[in-house]
DNA sequence: CTAGGGTTAG
């Protein structure tokens, strides 16, 4: 005969509100968390040191950091695993800071961190690249002697190299000081090497380590498609003995960046298992070369094979819309995030403002953004930007004086916005006020984006000597956009000698680019000096270089259309032209005066 | 530790 033994009733609590806890892990939902939570409450087990760190996880991923906080706020003596889990918790809600504070809070109750303490600090300085931050923490741990444990020096090295040079040469000194190095410290050095663009010695590494992972391959190759070499990453790519999802997707991004689509898709097509990334690659790829109609073949089909959008889809899917221009798309996955319901963070808020603005919906984009409860910095940076650009000078200035009444403090990019306004309306004596006040008041040093827009708005203005005094007297070196701004300007104002003078700067950085000379070309027609319009041409053809001919684009139902000068290809050229002979008679009647070059 | 991500002049 045996006695059943009793487990006492709290233990058994115990176990159930922990298995209950795990299963919350799996689906977040808020409501039955907090009945969970409440019957923990009642039964006093919410101090318990097993079941606290698991409440403070739940409510961690529903993303309610306050009732986390309250959870161990509740506890009288927080061990080390307390303290982890909810500088965890404020990391995976980036909080970066609170995490830090809370760091520092446990130190002061003379409490030691540990290993997980140290890898998840290095977590939440990872995305800040704040060299500082990262030496910080290595003092540390070297003081703590976590050294000699693998995962901290790793995390360490890893953060490192993401604070610039000077980060990979800390990371260095700390590789090869390390008495053990396993596969992730060698990958994570290689990595770091090749985010800093030193691909020779990331190279070197990875012949010399003794063993090779696929992340390893990936890193490396990875490098030779940021330079831009294909073809080496190719010979890499076919030699790697294993391939995953991301090796395939680096080959895809790589082609989409150098613009050649057949042999991104060629990959892409190829690829044996596909997820988010490799369509978003693909799509962004033909929308930012305007390849409209793949773009949303291929969204479409990404739909059908169930694939749920995610942040880092929209945004950059939207991203490339606003950048060419493409609102069919843009509205396409507009409209599919309303019809999955989809919640918007700010990011992807700020990415349909932009998308809307850009491309011209000031309306769609304005309601957007004024539906915004949460707008940043960039939220407003893109609105104002949008209005500028799209001839709404006065409206862009109006947002600016808004923001700051509600308190938001202007960045370098609010003032390319406020510039770019004051362009496009005319208002050449604000811009120049705005331009001093931006340093004066606010403390941003001008970069060249800025004297760029000064260049604009003094150049359009008619101020063309104000303007080339102006590049004179920078502080930063004149890039090929300086110049190309103030050419543009010469034409406009039929500024000859200046033009020839800009010219000359222009062919020291962009020695090759067709399209100055065709400028330069344009103004001595415009004076009438046909001699030196075919001394720039045939200037042009002993260099060997040649004007491809200007075409626009529309699209119609997901259809982009080309035009180009003297094209006859259309069946319906007849009837088109005929067309356009009348618009331009009724152009002229009603007192359009085209310009003359 | 590796692939996609919001605001920057013509």
């Amino acid at each position: 005969m045996s006695i059943p033994i009793r487990t006492p009733t709290w233990v058994s609590k115990r176990r159930l509100f922990e298995q209950k806890l795990s299963e919350l892990h799996k689906c977040t939902n808020l409501n039955h968390l907090k009945q969970v939570h409440a019957q923990i409450v009642k039964t006093n087990l919410h101090q318990d040191p097993f079941v606290a760190p698991k409440l403070i996880t739940a409510f961690s991923l529903c993303r309610q950091m306050a009732l986390a906080v309250n959870v161990f706020r509740q506890i009288q003596e927080p061990n080390v695993l307390l303290y982890n889990t909810l500088i965890r918790a404020h990391i995976q809600n980036s909080q970066p800071s609170q995490a830090f504070s809370t760091f520092f809070e446990m130190q002061s109750s003379g409490m030691w961190p540990d290993n997980f303490t140290y890898s998840f600090l290095l977590k939440a300085v990872s995305g800040q690249s704040s060299l500082p931050l990262v030496q910080m923490i290595h003092t540390h741990v070297e003081k703590s002697g976590f050294c000699s444990d693998i995962f901290v020096p790793n995390s360490l090295i890893d953060s490192y190299s993401k604070c610039g040079s000077a980060g990979v040469r800390a990371a260095r000194k700390l590789f090869t000081a390390m008495n053990e190095r396993d596969v992730v410290s060698w990958n994570s050095m290689i990595g770091g090497l090749v985010k800093a663009g030193d691909l020779g010695e990331a190279r070197r590494l990875f012949d010399e380590m003794p063993e090779r992972d696929t992340v390893s391959w990936n890193t490396i190759l990875d490098g030779y498609v940021k330079a831009g070499e294909m073809t080496a990453a190719f010979e890499l790519f076919e030699k790697m003995p294993e391939r995953n999802v991301v090796s395939w997707s680096t080959m895809v991004s790589g082609y989409s960046k150098t613009g050649d689509m057949d042999m991104a898709r060629m990959l892409f097509d190829m690829m044996p298992i596909k997820n988010l990334v490799p369509w978003t690659i693909i799509i962004s790829g033909y929308a930012q070369k305007g390849l409209a109609k793949e773009a949303i073949t291929l969204f479409n089909q990404m739909e059908e094979a169930g694939l749920k959008l995610d942040d880092g889809t929209i945004i950059s899917i939207l991203a490339a819309c606003a950048e060419s221009g493409l609102l069919g798309l843009g509205k396409i996955v507009h409209a599919s995030m309303e019809r999955t319901r989809f919640k918007c963070s700010n990011q992807v808020s700020n990415a349909l403002v932009d998308m809307y603005a850009k491309c011209g919906s000031l309306d769609k984009a304005l309601r957007i953004f004024n539906g915004m409860g949460n707008r940043d910095i960039v939220s407003w940076n893109a609105m104002l930007q949008g209005l500028a650009m799209h001839g709404h000078g006065e409206k862009a200035l109006q947002l600016f004086f808004r923001m700051k009444e509600e308190g938001f403090e202007p960045d370098k990019v609010t003032f390319v916005g406020v510039l770019c306004a004051c362009t496009h309306a005319g208002f050449v004596d604000d811009g120049l006020h705005y331009f001093h006040t931006m340093e004066r008041d606010y403390g941003i040093v001008p970069q060249v984006e800025h004297y760029g827009c000064m260049i604009d708005l003094l150049g359009r203005g008619g101020r063309l000597k104000e303007a080339f005094r102006l590049i004179q007297s920078m502080p930063v070196e004149p890039n090929a956009i300086i110049w190309g701004t103030l050419l543009g300007a010469c034409r406009m104002h039929n500024a000859v000698e200046l033009a020839e003078e800009v010219l000359k700067c222009l062919v020291k950085l962009e020695p090759s680019d067709p399209g100055n000379f065709s400028i330069l070309s344009n103004i001595y027609a415009a004076a009438g000096d046909w001699d030196s319009v075919s001394n720039v041409r045939l200037r042009m053809k002993s260099m060997g270089i040649q004007k491809p001919s200007g075409a626009s684009s529309l699209e119609v139902d997901d259809e982009v259309h080309e035009f180009t000068v003297c094209d006859r290809s259309h069946p319906k050229s007849d009837r088109i032209y005929h067309m356009i002979d009348k618009l331009g008679q009724h152009l002229k009647k009603v007192g359009y005066v085209p310009r003359a070059y």
